[in-house]
DNA sequence: CTTATTATTAGGAATCATTACTAATAATTT
DNA sequence: AAATTATTAGTAATGATTCCTAATAATAAG
């Protein structure tokens, strides 16, 4: 993908990086599209994700593709968790350390076991948000949670 | 979503079950379609889905969502985790017992610092099938070797 | 500083996985 | 046997994302 072509930095990529930084609800597209729409009112959609794709492929943001059928972004490029609330979506940031050591050695004892080049890991959080426990009053906790027990965790 | 009304076990309904149990490379729907015709020819494609999500609903198979747009579904709905090829999506279990304390304290521990109601997680290894290691014959390991470090880790 | 080249844009059309709708059929209950 | 309910095949609709195009802007070359 990258190849030796020269890459512009636009007003628009501009606008769009900074307001992915600026956000801490690792938006969607589409929220961030609003967003930009304050400041370029004529920016269009396929602007808007091309330039996403190309600033994550630079590194300067993350793609998030999270268990619902809409891609999220992150400003932040730090290595870090997340946790995301099986009912509403909302991804917010697990206020916990990468434990390095341990998954990397899991890691490496991977590498051993199979032919795969292993070079990485997403540790994600399944819970319910605070707004979501409240509104569904226990009721849609259990029934998740017993899910989830039930088909033994994840991915 | 799931109510007292009383599902049937169709035709349909057990022989996407079997090919979604036999398969063992994590198919995606339009796969499980194409085996499941040759059974039953005449089977649509929302026979397929509604079904997937029915069985799944009732954790009879699995529904994976990985970081490519499109579903897969898992047969075996003991806890496992797994390894996704960064290249060509293949998804293949990983061959390590989920570690359950390490990672459950981890639960706990978030558990305790957010409001959240945390009750599972997701680990999924990323890296480069054997096959996608030969054919890029390390090129593209590296490129995203790189790209995964530069952004420290994900999810 | 023109001209040529290359990258980027806005806007809209196309794509693709998935979901929803519909009328027909099949299973179950009364 | 009649009424109710669940399921189906087929097709249309949806929604996120990608692709296409002609116009515009930035950079490089002459």
């Amino acid at each position: 993908m990258k190849s030796d072509k020269l890459y512009r930095l636009t007003r628009q990529r501009e606008v769009i990086l900074e307001e992915v930084r600026k956000a801490c609800n690792h938006p969607t597209a589409d929220e961030i599209y609003e967003n930009v729409r304050r400041k370029l009112p004529h920016i269009s959609m396929g602007t808007v994700y091309r330039n996403l794709d190309v600033l994550a492929e630079f590194g300067l943001i993350k793609k998030i593709e999270p268990d619902f059928p809409q891609m999220r972004f992150d400003g932040n490029t730090k290595k870090h968790y997340h946790i995301t609330c099986l009912h509403c979506g909302a991804i917010e940031d697990a206020p916990i350390e990468p434990s390095d050591n341990s998954l990397k050695n899991l890691e490496n004892a991977l590498g051993n076991l199979t032919k795969h080049g292993i070079f990485g890991h997403k540790l994600e959080f399944i819970g319910l948000c605070s707004k979501c426990r409240e509104k569904e009053n226990g009721r849609f906790y259990m029934e998740n949670l017993k899910e989830c027990k039930e088909t033994g965790g994840f991915k």
